[in-house]
RNA sequence: UCCUUAGUAGCUCAGUUGGUUAGAGCGGCGGACUGUUAAUCCGUAGGUCGUAAGUUCGAGUCUUACCUGAGGAGCCA
């Protein structure tokens, strides 16, 4: 056969060349017909949207298109053409079939048929293949590239900080140790604990749990930065929302103050919600319908918002920006508060907010995603700059309905004595983080930073209900396949 | 980690107060059908009932432990 370049299927699908020749190259979805006509769907993963290719089964062996199965690979050469059915407008005459990979039907675990996501969960190395996780692989794509996008066209420099990290100073969760020792016989000191000396970097290191005091580092000279890198808790959370390895974003900024921090991170989740609304509308479409599907045997008032609708409506609303004390006094003249129907009675100030608190405010009072700012220094990192109160700090969280945290953050205490006298209050050891609070030694001014987790933003841009639906291959307690 | 809940065919599930040969739909396979849209119609194969122990004449069904999944909580992004 000539050499004729592959055309994506999304594009022939936009085509209108009736007559042109192409070659198509992807994987069938279905195949049907009879004696007469075989109808092959096929995708690439160029889109939602499949090719139906049409075969004359007198053109083509029988053992061929016997080979022809769901999840076979196929390059099929033919000429563009105006759809005779009414399911599509483009098909494709097929004039050769090549078979690149047999699927054999009675083992392909995908059938052409509904399947539920905790068993496409254990096929995650197939899933990719199914509409839903194409639509999500696409949109995570497109998400990834408008993070860049959004902070290169700010002036932001990217940054990448260790994955391997020394310092476990941050109180951020429980860490995975790197060690290239023997951990059936490791050197031990003359009490019995671990020679650390003797591992790999000479010191007990492990896979970082944020990149935010290397990115302030950085931002002390660069003005503005970010940082986008993989993350790992060794924290035992079984929930719908957590992952032991995701992705964060994490920009700080030399300058800007909480105000300015709360500015820059609502402007930022509503470009990332555009983005996907301008450039995933068939991705998100599907994701809507199937969810609509998924709830239709729910009640009225369980049922969520539609998801276009919902990413809109986040879109064109201002962010409730209410403090800690503010949320705790609508939560203590709250009605589940009065009947008791909270599970944790609200104590007033200094009690840490619980996920129903969170949720009774973002879903029931503001309707609206909250930013929730100056909380009690006592539930919050050691770093965060300290209100002349001397009880709260500037910190910001902010509520996603559904999701809960999506970002969290602060501005920084930029001075030396504050930040060390908190850290000597929380018994930490100062002498680690020496170069850390060089920072404030030399040169130090107000900054701010946050921290988005990608995975969150990604629950509530497709609308998908767990976590591990929404990256490709989820690391929680106990699962590590693929 | 705690609480709740589930595990029966490749998938989704039914299986009564413990009772004899464990069912359905979808998918697979075989066949029919001149253009189909997860096609339709007819036929057919397919199960150590999560694992282990126990109670009982008899266990898919009851008890205990463990494993795995899911939902909620905590931790957080």
């Amino acid at each position: 056969m000539s050499k004729i370049k592959k055309t994506k299927i999304a594009d022939l699908l936009k085509s209108e060349e009736f007559g042109k020749e192409v070659l198509v190259q992807g994987w069938v979805r279905t195949k049907r017909g009879n004696k007469q006509v075989v109808f092959i769907t096929m995708n690439d993963g160029s889109g939602m949207n499949n090719i139906q290719i049409v075969a004359d089964p007198a053109m083509f062996s029988e053992e061929l298109l016997k080979s022809v199965t769901t999840g076979s690979s196929l390059s099929v050469y033919g000429t563009i053409a105006q759809s005779q059915g009414s399911g599509q407008t483009v098909e494709v005459m097929a004039t050769e079939i090549i078979v690149h990979g047999l699927a054999d039907a009675d083992k392909y675990p995908l059938q052409p048929k509904k399947h539920s996501l905790e068993f496409l969960r254990e096929i995650a190395h197939l899933r990719f293949r199914t509409n839903t996780f194409g639509a999500i692989a696409r949109i995570r794509h497109n998400m990834i590239f408008a993070v860049h996008s959004f902070f290169n066209s700010k002036g932001f420099y990217n940054i990448h900080t260790p994955i391997i990290t020394a310092s476990d100073c941050e109180g951020a969760g429980e860490m995975f140790r790197v060690s290239t020792l023997n951990p059936k016989n490791p050197p031990l000191n003359e009490d019995g604990s671990v020679d650390w000396k003797q591992d790999f970097f000479a010191r007990e290191t492990s896979l970082t749990v944020s990149g935010q005091l290397e990115g302030e580092l950085a931002a002390m000279a660069m003005s503005e930065i970010y940082t986008f890198g993989p993350t790992f808790r060794a924290e035992n959370s079984n929930t719908t929302r957590h992952l032991a390895e995701f992705w964060m974003i994490e920009p700080e900024m030399a300058f800007y103050e909480l105000e300015d921090n709360m500015n820059l991170a609502e402007e930022f989740l509503k470009y990332l919600i555009k983005y996907a609304l301008d450039h995933c509308a068939d991705d998100l479409r599907f994701l809507s319908d199937r969810l609509i599907e998924e709830e239709r045997n729910k009640p009225q008032s369980e049922r969520s918002m539609e998801l276009i609708e919902k990413l809109k409506f986040v879109l064109d609303n201002d962010f409730a920006r209410i403090t800690y004390t503010e949320a705790v006094d609508i939560l203590m003249k709250s009605k589940p508060q009065k009947e008791g129907k909270f599970q944790y009675q609200v104590k007033g100030f200094g009690t840490d907010l619980q996920s129903e608190h969170e949720r009774y405010l973002v879903e029931k009072h503001f309707k609206k995603p909250v930013i929730l700012t100056d909380y009690p220094k006592e539930i919050k990192s050691f770093y965060m700059k300290q209100n002349d109160d001397g009880l709260t700090v500037r910190a910001m969280d902010i509520l996603f309905p559904g999701i809960g945290e999506i970002i969290g953050g602060s501005q920084r205490e930029e001075n030396l004595e504050k930040l060390e006298t908190r850290m000597d209050e929380l018994g930490m050891e100062k002498e680690s983080l020496w170069w850390y609070l060089d920072t404030r030694r030399f040169g130090t001014v107000p900054h701010a930073g946050f921290g988005l987790g990608f995975e969150r933003l990604m629950l509530f841009v497709t609308g998908m209900g767990n976590i591990r639906d929404v990256i490709p291959f989820p690391r929680t307690p106990k699962t590590a396949e693929f």
